[in-house]
DNA sequence: TAACATTAGTTGTATGACCAATTATAACAT
DNA sequence: ATGTTATAATTGGTCATACAACTAATGTTA
């Protein structure tokens, strides 16, 4: 038999996992105890947990704050690139691309989430529809593209909880998050009205459906919002093509 | 503006990406310098770069061997547990996720296949297949199973390829190599002989569907593919379950 | 009260040494 | 020559220590 050998990063990066997937020793947003402490209670130096760390970090798990300390991310502030697309250059041809891929996941999403949903976890979703609804009218303009974009990943987030899918879920943030990061520098204008409009009012037509355990209505109109979006991003793309001609 | 500090370790990850995806550098399976020499070069010293490699490794980039070397990756020898699906501990819970996520993902993949991939692309596909019956009837035992798992896992890559999807040739590999884990795992007994059948059948059949540019048809049996993945698991999960009550 | 300086706490980086696994080389025996 | 064994070189793994850079809270002063 093969001897395995497995690195002493490995092993600590698997068994913080532990204490935060399963002995909830830490909860998301949770502080972890300094780099000095933590390494001297797991019993290895500095630099082998900074690797564990750093692991664990590049798959979203730990956020790192430089001088104020490391923390358990919180699945609907996630920032990193789990998936490696900041490697990928064509990033229109990389948003059309989501937009295609969340086309085929998302719509049964919604349906599995009916499917398999609780009752709580179903009205989840709904409220972060109506929390968007709310926002739309309410906050300024500041604060109000971010507040909305927080808010659409914890409705995507919602949903991955409904669906009871244990690849959805773990999936479901980086996937948010991507999709965000992917946009914001495709169209170079931060996440432009249009698409936060699309946002407010396909969200609230979801919820319908879901509200009336409609699966295939919420299936459809989610479809819809997609690729109403992709029309957006080419229209937006369009307009910012002509301008440049025109200067 | 928010002052955007990013570690020498995270640079030094994209430098090391860049060199492999853009200049092309290093192609799969071949060994990087070594740390010494390469901290070196890229001005930093050997723990930073080490947390750099560790950050590539995790995604599945780099392929770390002690003593021998760091090497590029093969997409199609990934071992690395890229989702972190290793922290979830109901296997048979995470089995079935995949095969539900899979039923989502897959026959998708192989419509959007036949409808962007080039003649060549489409060959590379048939080409694996091919390969897959004929391996069924010649190999010994004992490579068998090794040698046809490699193959299934060739097969989804070269569908990936075809779709012409960034997203979904980023995802692919990482997720034929977490299916293949999750179902060892949970099953104990090593890939079973079903399941091999199962896809030296139907990757033949998803095949022939392609040679007639049938999406359609493709796409269906792609579904049966993996609905009878399923089945074949629980029936083998059943037959355990009596075994240990018949001790 | 507000603006500013101080300070304690925390992550970031560098250096150097030594350990452990693997691979390549040389020596040896057959 | 050939195969085996011992030895050395290569390479990643781990540790210990020191200092730099940044954050946030605290205290100080106008």
């Amino acid at each position: 038999m093969k001897n395995e050998f497995i690195p002493a990063s490995q092993v600590v990066a698997n068994e913080l996992s532990d204490m935060i997937f399963l002995q909830k020793l830490y909860k998301p947003n949770e502080k972890l105890p300094n780099e000095h402490e933590l390494s001297a209670q797991l019993g290895v130096s500095r630099a082998t947990l900074r690797e564990a760390i750093k692991i664990l970090a590049a798959k979203g798990i730990l956020t790192i704050k430089r001088g104020s300390g490391t923390f358990v991310s919180v699945p609907e502030e996630q920032t990193a690139d789990v998936f490696g697309l900041n490697y990928l250059k064509d990033k229109m041809k990389l948003v059309n691309s989501w937009f295609e891929f969340r086309l085929i996941l998302e719509p049964s999403c919604i349906r599995l989430a009916i499917q398999n949903g609780t009752p709580e976890e179903l009205q989840a979703i709904i409220d972060s529809a109506n929390r968007t609804t709310a926002l739309q009218s309410t906050a300024k303009e500041e604060i109000l593209k971010e507040e909305l974009i927080k808010e659409d990943q914890i409705f995507h987030i919602a949903i991955a909880t409904a669906t009871h899918n244990d690849i959805i879920q773990l999936i479901m943030p980086s996937l948010a998050t991507a999709v965000k990061d992917s946009i914001i520098t495709a169209t170079q204008i931060g996440t432009d009205i249009k698409s936060i409009d699309n946002a407010t009012t396909y969200h609230a037509k979801i919820a319908e459906f879901i509200e009336m355990r409609d699966a295939d209505g919420a299936a459809m109109a989610m479809r819809y919002h997609l690729s109403k979006g992709i029309r957006d991003l080419n229209d937006s793309q369009r307009e910012n093509a002509t301008q440049k001609n025109g200067l």
